[in-house]
DNA sequence: CTGGATCCACCAGGATACTG
DNA sequence: CAGTATCCTGGTGGATCCAG
């Protein structure tokens, strides 16, 4: 979402830069590799940084580090510091993280109910499409 | 989503390889620059090949072809030729796509009455996170 | 322990040209 | 009209080293 763009639709008939499309930006961010999965690992409880790290395995230090200030710089996660040494930092859902969630509800549903199907057909695609469709 | 990983958590207790995980499948396939834009252009109504690069003026035909593509393989929109000269193409929705963007409303929703808060808290990043705290 | 800074590999994706 | 093939660039993100 870097490019420029000059769109002039996106979603329920907005009418501006696709750049500037709220469910644009909004993929943009929890589609990427690890904000969804941070977001729903803050879920259950505030983690630390390196808390987070484990929990998570194959995210890079950089990648964590980025994706935690990019999504409190959204306002959807906070992040409390302790003066100690060493430093301790804890992370957790705001709540503006925590609706998104919510929001995200029936599309995890979708998710998990579809996915079978959806592989199946990936599996054998190049054949017929086997979804049903709604025009002719 | 290339990179092998083997991460043992994702969302919902999904306790697979994080490749595997349903949600991210969906994520990375919809989260892409084209695939929900596509979705909705398609939703209203069936569009030929070049009238959806005329409703999408800043994709190129290499990704309006390989989206489509995917998208049939999975089942999201059917894709209709006839064998006429010059051949004529028509895709639209299946069920499967329609249920996708209806399991989509909350987070469209969340996205459009989020942004101008999300964005103004954005812009001042860096200084104090404005959302309400779940937890201290 | 919690990051920032830097270097670099990889690949998604744009431009262009060509085919059925 | 509806794609496919090829080349090439720029951004994403991993690895590594450094700092508070």
């Amino acid at each position: 979402m870097t490019t420029k763009t000059s769109a002039a639709v996106c979603i329920d008939g907005w009418s501006g830069d696709l750049d500037t499309c709220p469910v644009r930006q909004v993929l943009d961010r929890i589609g990427d590799r690890w904000s969804l999965l941070l977001l729903l690992t803050l879920k259950d409880a505030p983690h630390r940084f390196n808390a987070l790290g484990r929990a998570i395995p194959d995210i890079s230090r950089r990648m964590l580090a980025g994706t935690l200030k990019t999504l409190e710089a959204d306002g959807l996660i906070w992040r409390s510091v302790e003066a100690t040494t060493p430093p301790s930092v804890t992370y957790g859902l705001t709540a503006r993280g925590l609706s998104l969630i919510m929001a995200l509800g029936p599309l995890v549903e979708w998710a998990f109910a579809q996915a079978p199907a959806i592989l199946a057909d990936r599996r054998r695609a190049g054949g017929a499409v086997s979804g049903v469709a709604i025009a002719p």
